[in-house]
DNA sequence: CTGAAAGCGCTTACAG
DNA sequence: CTGAAAGCGCTTACAG
């Protein structure tokens, strides 16, 4: 097998057809490209002669001649969390048809990997940018700008003036609880993700809310935003509070943790526990009982950031501000009736 | 912001620094990548032009003279499916520390878009590739010799004599079918993924084996591998075989799609069917009951190819068989006891 | 220890 | 409708 720098036998290029077909080099990329025009005869030669030797085009040397890449980074914190995952493939389902190629970055949601990954990115001179910044991000305008054609997913980021794509979290998460305020719940915990998150942010307001116009005290736990995490804070807020009788859970896997700290416990959803969740997941409406959640139009937000991405490489203006894509609270059978 | 093809203000590149700094630009490469000798105050001088010119690598003008890129494609059928997801983040945390990037490709298990990215992929002349192979696809050994480095991942091709990196499918499947047999179960249907699937074949073995062994008639049906497709075909066969008492899921989804299909027709596991599945997910442990499942070691799989690759790579020997690693049967509570 | 030259594969002006 | 020249940014021999 080949290495990096081995020479291996000479490469058939564009040259290559060239010779074969009996042409100069720029009109076999001519007909490559379908630019420009072309006798029928000689696109037929050189079409004849791509088969004849084998010839495989270089993206390598296209993308150098053109200074830029006809690729879209997708800067993300973790491909495990199912969001993510659905978001990826309705994105690049959008940008296939548009002849770019998606590269997934994860950032593991630390600042340091985020800024080496966007270096790395960066450093293949892509077209465009979709980021879900990392908690503590330290990436700059400047740093966004230098990529250029940047739109922000999910998670946005102040120093950022980037447009982006988020849905209606504050209302959603408002709903939400009022749905548990509603079945007579005062005690609710919210297990949120990480307190410098704007989503952490904006679904803790839509909350607050919520428990303030009904007059009741709000009890907030933040957690990493992993399943781990949050199964030792629900135990931990349970165990504090043992009043406790409904949670949000902040995203799938914190809903999952909640859930598995909760049996952990030997307690059950909703009985001991009732519990609404904000992003579906398949489990969630064959769960006993199912999990009444609030359902982000995922793939809608992936097909909408990637369109900003397109409008924004072929320069059609672009609000730079959130574009957004709303939730609804879908109710199943986890919120326990407390009215008596 | 610019487009694909917009000259923009002059690039920064070796050049520029090495005007700066007063040096050639060979030497610029020379400080940057750390090889060769070069003297302390040149070193110095270098990069203190770096930082003052703002320098950013173009890794498009390396990948060219390389006549490689230090990348590595991922090419598989569904990056939503979770041991997909999980594959990928172990795959990329053994490259990202060898400064290799993996490029993440989708198949939608379709020949033709497997071609596609794998067309795509090659363009970028990548160092190597990780393929789990679309059901129907049209690879040849010739297409994985042209890209070179290649590692199958899961689902293995006769036709590719590539080495892969499988679990012990038939032995844990048998393993399952036989805590199925032990518990009194004799009308066990196997939900298995599409019938042309090297993993249906291989998991389709080991059931076969252990019903035959106790002298139970098979019962078997193919899905398409999706949540949605085993949904359905759970539902028919019920419909069909209403004495069956015991289902196995092939995979996460169709398991998923397995409890939602019974919900659908308000059965409840394990009373009316018992069930286990096979790939591991995080709600199968406090879901009601918690599922008994055929535990993949996925990270260990995405690591073992990752360094397979980079064996490749290195031009060390690498035997072109299926390098196995153990799944093992996790008991919990989703079968029923029918001994009396 | 450092530099001048050449070339990786492609495409963009510029001619004809 | 087609071609000769140049250059995108980098690094590999080859000299010194």
């Amino acid at each position: 097998m080949a290495t990096l720098t081995d020479g291996g036998k000479p490469s058939v290029t564009v040259k290559t057809v060239a010779a074969r077909a009996g042409v100069s080099a720029q009109t076999v990329s001519r007909v490559l490209r379908g630019s420009g025009y072309v006798s029928q005869q000689t696109r037929e030669k050189v079409l004849a002669a791509v088969k004849a030797v084998g010839y495989r085009p270089n993206a390598v040397g296209r993308s150098l001649r053109a200074t830029r890449t006809p690729m879209v980074g997708l800067l993300i914190t973790d491909i495990t969390n199912p969001f993510y995952a659905t978001l990826h493939k309705a994105i690049e389902a959008v940008f296939r048809e548009h002849g770019l190629t998606l590269m997934l970055l994860n950032s593991d949601d630390d600042p340091q990997t985020e800024r080496q990954q966007l270096d790395l990115l960066s450093s293949y001179r892509p077209s465009g940018l979709l980021v879900a910044p990392a908690v503590a991000s330290s990436l700059t305008a400047e740093d966004i700008a230098a990529v250029g054609n940047c739109v922000l997913v999910s998670r946005t980021l102040p120093a950022l003036d980037a447009p982006s794509v988020v849905t209606n979290e504050p209302e959603a998460m408002r709903e939400a609880t009022e749905a548990l305020l509603r079945a007579g719940h005062r005690q609710i915990v919210a297990v949120l993700g990480p307190a410098a998150a704007s989503t952490t942010e904006r679904r803790e307001a839509g909350y607050r809310a919520a428990m303030a116009a009904s007059g009741h005290e709000p009890l907030i736990y933040y957690t990493d935003q992993t399943a781990a995490g949050a199964r030792s804070t629900i135990k931990q807020a349970r165990h504090r509070h043992p009043d406790i009788t409904a949670a949000i859970g902040f995203n799938t896997p914190v809903t999952e943790g909640i859930l598995a700290g909760l049996r952990d416990q030997d307690g059950h959803c909703p009985d001991d526990l009732s519990l609404v969740g904000f992003t579906d997941a398949p489990w969630m409406e064959f769960h006993q009982p199912p999990i009444t959640v609030v359902r982000q139009p995922v793939e809608e937000m992936g097909a909408l950031a990637a369109e900003l991405v397109l409008d924004l490489i072929d320069d059609k203006p672009v609000a730079k501000t959130a574009h957004t894509v709303p939730s609804r609270l879908l109710h199943r059978q986890s919120i326990r009736s407390l009215s008596r």
